[in-house]
DNA sequence: CGGTTTTTGGCAAACGTTTGCAATAAATCG
DNA sequence: CGATTTATTGCAAACGTTTGCCAAAAACCG
């Protein structure tokens, strides 16, 4: 039954579409279009083809399917280094999301890490270069670039996710830090307070720009001095979330003249400043309110319950998985616009009016 | 200068092997030697194509090569489904971990899920058997195996990381579950704790059983009978950890005899079991002591800290990497067998002596 | 200096698909 | 029924590498 051309004792490797052809008494071309396009090939040479292929277990190579049509089917997922700030909480939820979305679109995804390293950046480089990839989805503010080679002009599909990169000519889906950010502020000064603790991220990191600028626009729109607030962490270098935490609380109990709230840009961080704080016989919310930004699901079962604004990670997911694939099925990029997907605060007991 | 054939309105689409022998003045077949292999082409030779590739910016395609040499070079992670039981808080971990220690060895990670549905576990035998992948580490218990086919027999290497799957034939990079959770009931159990509430996992799964067994280990030591322990959640079917722990709490709110001990088999479930629990009134470690399992950072800053088996995820990590691109190179496959990397008990204040 | 080895480089055949083109068979039409 | 269209299939040329084999050149040897 079984003609394989040599069956010494070298690996089966799988069945060929030769094999399949030869099975079916068809040619070659015959099973690529029954197996790939729709009408192109009779209804009962398809099901003959059909049952060949199933009987020999056959699976098509997408390697040599790749090279043919010039085209991988892999993204890849561009994540910032080691550290994962304004992300570390949400990461996996991202993870999760945009592969569903894309494997429903009949692709795969591929992990790239970009560290703060040439070679990280010349790997990647080389994955969009090399064909591999068809498309990519960033979560760096970084665009890889070394040697004359970058991604920017690629000619890849790249389309930016939680950072803002419209500027430089990517699609980017990202939700509304600032406003977000304004408003939780706002409700902090209607509920009483007028001295502020913001847990800053690395400076000059795209999510504290905004969530720092959120807080200041609320101060001005209530007629509060950009001195009601005071920044900490934001001297610190990337570093885990927790860790800025632990250091803003010691920066926090050195204070003469105590802010009653605390906004933080990561729930890592709240947590450990928040565990600190309380350690020195500080209550939350009774001597200062805490909210931060994420929505990890931790934050429901902490003491006292934390209030976050929740990131839309699924949504994000999805809505930039579509975006890539349209760029990848129609060659006319559209201009590069970004798409804003609204996050939601979630209120608990972290927040209440100051003492009198 | 650009010799390109059609310069028409075409996309560059990069420079070929070919192009770059033309500027070298040698055949594409030097160019490839001179770019992979040592010592095969002449120094002078050399030199002079890479400074043509690199004026080129030449990147090689890699799904040709892949082709020609029949192989890929990207490794795929099978995660199991919609969560992760034993696992949630650590995927993070797990993925910058082996992907560090594959980009090191020149290979790429994709990322793959095995839900419970048929056409995930397709998908994956597609990737196996299409030859796009060169390798797999599987953190599920179930080799996906549909028609016919079946990851088992596909040939590829395959190791299992943090279950146990050596009965399958499978290289397997676990922990000592069992083993540590012995050790630290062992150690309540001295600390003068009779009865016990555990928080189980979905019945059957490979982290609850031999964590429940390792609480029966202790308990035969110590002379103690099997109904010194309560299980909990193992009715429940896979769900997220924090609901297994909320609804655990409601469990032992009905007891009336209360266990003084409670072991997760989870972070996630300890620490909403421990936010529930104590909205009750009932104080840790003074009425109930508490230890789990994971080792994810944010135990640290619960209140009480809470006491964790810490799973030495990046050792495994690296473990499963270097098994798998050994077992890659070799063609002997060497004996399916365990490594076994000890996880370490993470002291902290959530575990007390009963009160009398 | 003729003969033998060693380097070095080129030719061309793979690898497993897809797809343009052409050929045949079937169907439709006037 | 001949002529024209349409449906179905096959042939063979790609896609961009790697590599076995051979030839030319260089180096070495007695």
């Amino acid at each position: 039954m079984n003609k394989n051309k040599d069956v010494a004792g070298e690996e089966p490797s799988g069945a060929l579409m030769a094999d399949v052809a030869r099975l079916a008494g068809v040619a070659i071309s015959t099973v690529s279009r029954a197996l790939a396009n729709p009408g192109r090939v009779n209804e009962k040479t398809r099901a003959k083809i059909n049952a060949a292929a199933r009987q020999l277990g056959y699976t098509p190579n997408a390697m040599a399917r790749g090279l043919r049509v010039g085209k991988s089917n892999i993204i890849m997922i561009i994540l910032p280094g080691s550290l994962y700030y304004g992300a570390s909480q949400i990461i996996p939820q991202v993870l999760q999301s945009i592969n569903k979305s894309l494997i429903q679109g009949g692709y795969n995804l591929m992990i790239a890490n970009l560290d703060r390293d040439e070679v990280s950046e010349r790997h990647i480089l080389d994955l969009a270069f090399g064909g591999s990839v068809r498309g990519a989805i960033i979560l760096s503010s970084k665009l890889p670039e070394v040697d004359g080679r970058s991604l920017a002009n690629s000619g890849l599909p790249i389309v930016s996710m939680l950072l803002d990169m419209s500027d430089a000519g990517l699609q980017s889906v990202i939700t509304n830090d600032r406003e977000a950010v304004r408003d939780v502020t706002a409700e902090l000064i209607r509920l009483g307070h007028r001295r502020f603790f913001y847990l800053a991220g690395p400076e000059g990191n795209y999510h504290d720009v905004e969530r720092y600028a959120g807080v200041l626009e609320a101060l001005e729109a209530a007629g509060l001095s950009e001195g009601s607030v005071r920044r900490s962490g934001g001297h610190l270098d990337y570093q885990h979330g927790f860790d800025i935490g632990v250091q803003a609380a010691d920066d926090f109990a050195e204070l003469t003249e105590k802010p009653t709230a605390v906004i933080a840009t990561s729930d890592d961080m709240a947590i450990s400043f928040v565990s600190r704080i309380q350690r020195t016989g500080l209550s939350i919310p009774g001597d200062v309110s805490v909210v931060s930004f994420d929505g990890s699901p931790v934050c429901e079962f902490c003491s006292p319950p934390l209030s976050t604004i929740k990131q839309p990670v699924e949504e994000m997911g999805r809505a930039a998985v579509d975006l890539l694939l349209d760029a990848i099925g129609h060659r006319q990029n559209t201009a590069a616009v970004r798409t804003v997907i609204r996050s939601s605060l979630i209120l608990r007991e972290s927040i209440a009016a100051p003492k009198s």
